[in-house]
DNA sequence: CTCAGCTAAGTAAACGTTTACTCAAACAGA
DNA sequence: TCTGTTTGAGTAAACGTTTACTTAGCTGAG
């Protein structure tokens, strides 16, 4: 097998206590002589130090585990990039789960985690169910959340403020001079990435004084391609003076785009669509998406960022509330 | 701290070692009364067995390395979710490394893994370089390659095969009746997503007499939107009469759609379009675009599949082709 | 010359498991 | 009753490190 610290202390002739002391470069303990030797045996042999010893010996396994409903969503891959620099970077590494958005697959996952005794946890993109946050209290190990929040149990967690970001889409629409304002919404029983963005949306068209009896919300289950779609004709269907369209993520809104194209609808000439992300198809689009963005990639890094943080200083992490912004691009047309 | 084996057997009045039968439920060695009572030990003191310990003694980490140039690409990510799938079915984890096609990146990233001890790798989508192929056999674990491959190292690969594929699209065109046909490819001195299917694509064009003294292939450094729009305006400069063009992946293809539309070309009246990969942005474009299909997921998991089957039989694993299809939309007009 | 104090180095315990070996009791066959 | 086998269970070594403790030799102050 792999030689070992042993090998390499008999090879130069020193006990392995030595070998350790020089490998942690440790103050002091050793002349410059046995050092020198200590290398050459440990060049010569190859030797590679087992991170799985050190780790039961230290109770560190470099090592924090990442949790995504959806590892090849768009934004989900943006966020882990984020993460892995870091991590990478600070000299941990990352494990990825695939939640599926299955409690039981999550549930297994957090299990395992333990297990490997991983140092840290970024939960990303979900709901955190009481569940799992008994699940993860029982580890004890530091804790973030990213892109999602809970209020009823207190983890730090990095994210924007959806209801201001989707207030601030609203917005930019009726500064645009649009006055017939629709949405396509995910899940308003989502209190994360659902409700929040609708009332967002109401709250910029209440302030503007344009909220009428009837809003023009469409809600669908998720936030699929698909989905923006479907309810893109569903709000055709209902108010043909609507002129412009907030949706609630990228792939929604560029499913409105399709469908539009569909009706033969022209965006933004007959009628102006703003998404929500900012992920990479958004600018692929025909016309490309004005959007709202969120800093996916910068979220992913201050989230291990700060789960180090809370690693270091063994102290509470403090939220990060990211700031979105609007990023101007075809899709909307002044009125 | 955690709770140990050793505060079981003392709290159920056994010895360590009965205790670890009874988790690994060994064959025999204890009787029901006992292990009632163990269980109940476990139980009652929230024992979590750690794995890495159970890893030092056993030297099986139950954890793999994957390694990717770009995490948040389309290709990559979908890749990774068919991995994840299987590795985790199997009992294993997966660390996620994003060399971000950086050499140095890469072998401190194997180094990492051989520190780690874990037992198999993954190397998606990159090159293999002499360098990489030394660090890795040091490492002696089973090894395959995602999405690329390497004629000078035998490594197991899967993947599809690029020239037979680029062949299928351009006769795929050739039968819609298109004779002037284009290519937009990324850099030919990539061995392994580049000229293949320059070659592909030619020797289609050649056996159907189609092959002009200068072929009409515009070659960029990579694969990305942007390059695909740049090299189809750069196509239509130099050849007004070609009626569709091969486009060496999808986001080359989106970018092209973009780039005539921009033009105000019509895809695909005025030209017919067809690309390769089939992620998911492909289905989103307008007109939806007709691709090559990979099938990524399925990569993954056939990957993870072979991986832990060398894993297992300590066999050198059989290479496999996947196959690639037509997956026809809108972007391709029959002459 | 002696002894405190320092340095270079070694010894061995510990981390939390698994497992080969041992042992005693129970039991079956003669 | 005696012998041999099975069964339940314990003891202790091993995995590859780190580290507290020990030791021997040396230096320099008194």
């Amino acid at each position: 097998m792999n030689p070992t610290i042993k090998d390499v202390a008999k090879h130069a002739n020193v006990s392995i206590a030595t070998v350790s002391r020089i490998l942690n470069s440790t103050s002091a303990g050793y002349s410059e002589g046995t050092k020198k030797r200590v290398k050459a045996a440990i060049e010569e042999l190859g030797y590679k130090p087992n991170a799985v010893a050190r780790g039961l010996i230290n109770n560190k396994t470099q090592t924090i585990g990442v949790l995504f409903p959806n590892v090849s969503g768009m934004v989900t891959s943006e966020l882990l990039h984020g993460i892995e620099n870091v991590t990478h970077q600070l000299g941990h590494s990352v494990i990825v789960c695939n939640t599926a958005s299955q409690g039981k697959r999550t549930l297994d996952y957090l299990q395992l985690l333990n297990e490997k005794r991983v140092e840290g946890i970024l939960f990303a993109s979900e709901m955190l169910t009481d569940e799992y946050y008994e699940a993860i209290k029982d580890m004890k190990v530091p804790t973030v959340l990213v892109s999602t929040k809970s209020q009823k149990h207190l983890l730090p967690y990095v994210k924007v403020d959806d209801q201001d970001a989707a207030y601030t889409a609203a917005s930019y629409l009726i500064e645009k001079g649009h006055r017939k304002i629709g949405m396509i919404s995910g899940n308003p029983d989502d209190m994360i990435a659902g409700l929040p963005r609708i009332e967002g949306f109401q709250a910029a068209l209440r302030d503007h004084g344009l909220l009428t009896e009837k809003p023009s919300v469409f809600s669908a289950e998720g936030f699929s391609y698909k989905e923006g779609m479907e309810m893109f004709k569903k709000l055709r269907q209902e108010g043909e003076d609507i002129t412009a369209v907030f949706a609630a993520s990228d792939e929604m809104a560029v499913g409105a785009i399709a469908s539009a194209y569909k009706m033969n609808i022209a965006v933004p000439n007959d009628i102006s669509i703003i998404g929500y992300d900012n992920i990479k198809i958004s600018e692929m689009a025909i016309p490309p998406l004005t959007t709202v963005a969120q800093p996916l990639r910068e979220m992913g890094e201050k989230a291990a960022e700060l789960l180090f943080e809370m690693l270091k200083t063994g102290e509470d992490g403090q939220s990060i509330i990211m700031p979105h912004r609007i990023v101007e691009r075809e899709s909307v047309k002044e009125l």
